[in-house]
DNA sequence: CCTGGACATTGACAAACATCAATGTGCGGA
DNA sequence: TCCGCACATTGATGTTTGTCAATGTCCAGG
């Protein structure tokens, strides 16, 4: 059938779930959350797995506890854009359709807190708290796809490349600060591909590789990997973007 | 304070309002459409009328019933891009959030059911079924909102152009079926300027204007005046689009 | 350790697009 | 009715970007 291993839930009680503070989850009830850990299970996907292809049935939902996915739209002509990522914590699926206007794949692997759609849609029935924490979650999504949608739309490709890096760097901070060394500039990880970067920001490949080393001559950032870069000016990375710094904080917070 | 002439609700019953069928309303209940009744008032706002400032404080909600709404976001460098278009029945304003993130404004005169942002959140409190079908509405405008960023995003602006002329003559289709003449073609209405058009395809008036006389000279469409068109060659029209017919239908219906 | 293949980069060129500037057009107010 | 102003169109030009092709680089598997 899929690519994925299935097992039984690992993350015991949802409450010490690594996501839980940032999910929907943490507004559910004890009792709502003993009914969830009996329809959830814990599956993991590989790199470069097809969770769900473009007009499939929907019928799986669930949360990211690890890892990324890319939400893509193929037209007709071919060539496909991503439309969305889904970082941890973030919702993943489609409810109340029958099938997903979108393919969604992991870009890195992944570790899904799955339960069947139509399971989990009754369980909203009876919880309307959860269903309200879901509600809001999506109005804070539309909001920041249409915040996305306007900066890949009318800016130069060096100026949402420049967002992309930026934001990556305020959301993988965390993730730096661990290793101690403060002292030290950030290390941005941006998990994607060249191409599945250029879909996203709407460019190609040669495009996005010219603006990289463009910025990597410019000693605005350096490029450790393929998907490590070392941030070496913030403020021209910045300043790069065309946007102000409270806005890609904004959007970086998501 | 603002421009809107305030007037008592007009509608009458619920039920006898004109996007009746086709907004969150038609699940409530008679004792919630009672409370809705209550809470809800008809504004009227003249065309070019800035309904809501770009993050200004929330407090107006409600449904469209009448004209067009631009929903726009000005970056920091001072150029905006319309990020969504808002039409009779759907839903206008921002639920749960202090305050909006992008500017609501009036494009052609509009008349809005209104309500008090934190009254109709209370409503929503005691009316799941209401919170259950503004959700469902919102995830289908997640996708809607994805699907155009998809296609403003990697097209030629050509191929937007056709987009949206077409989904716009799908539109526009039975308000043209009322004058009778099925004979003759239909005709496109779009109730935007130039430039509106513009930041909404996310490229410059002067690109637009050369690709609808592109169309024009190649007897695709036939422009009546600067907001109406004939369009003589439907299949010539998708073609542009780069897009299959039936994603093109999706989208109108959205 | 070597090798093959996928991925990233670089170069040269053509096409699409934005910009600046000028001209045309239509609509509403005097 | 006429006028003025906002809007739409058209033209000329430079920049940005996509495309095609070649080369370079990294990693996994033998």
């Amino acid at each position: 059938m899929s690519n994925a291993a299935d097992l039984a839930c690992l993350c015991g009680k949802c409450t010490s779930c690594v996501i839980y503070n940032r999910s929907v989850c943490h507004v559910a009830s004890p009792e709502a959350m003993a009914q969830l850990n009996r329809i959830s299970h814990i599956r993991k996907f590989a790199r470069g797995t097809v969770i769900q292809g473009q007009g499939e049935a929907s019928d799986i939902v669930g949360n990211i506890i690890e890892g990324v996915v890319k939400l893509s739209s193929a037209s007709a002509n071919g060539d496909d854009h991503i439309v969305g990522l889904l970082f941890p914590s973030d919702f993943f699926g489609r409810l109340f359709a029958e099938e997903s206007r979108f393919a969604y794949e992991a870009v890195t692997d992944v570790t899904l807190c799955a339960m069947n759609k139509s399971g989990f849609e009754r369980f909203l029935i009876d919880h309307a708290e959860v269903e309200h924490e879901m509600l809001k979650a999506k109005l804070d999504e539309l909001d920041a796809v249409r915040e996305w949608a306007a900066i890949t739309n009318g800016h130069t490709t060096m100026q949402r490349v420049a967002t992309l890096l930026f934001v990556f760097s305020l959301r993988s901070r965390n993730q730096h600060r661990e290793h101690g060394d403060q002292s030290s500039n950030p290390v941005v990880h941006v998990p994607l591909s060249r191409r599945d970067i250029a879909d996203y920001l709407g460019t190609t490949p040669e495009t996005l590789s010219r603006n990289i080393q463009t910025l990597a001559r410019a000693k605005v950032i350096r490029i450790i990997n393929a998907k490590y870069f070392e941030l070496l000016n913030a403020g021209e990375l910045v300043r790069h973007s065309g946007e102000s710094r409270e806005d890609l904080e904004r959007i970086a917070a998501r």
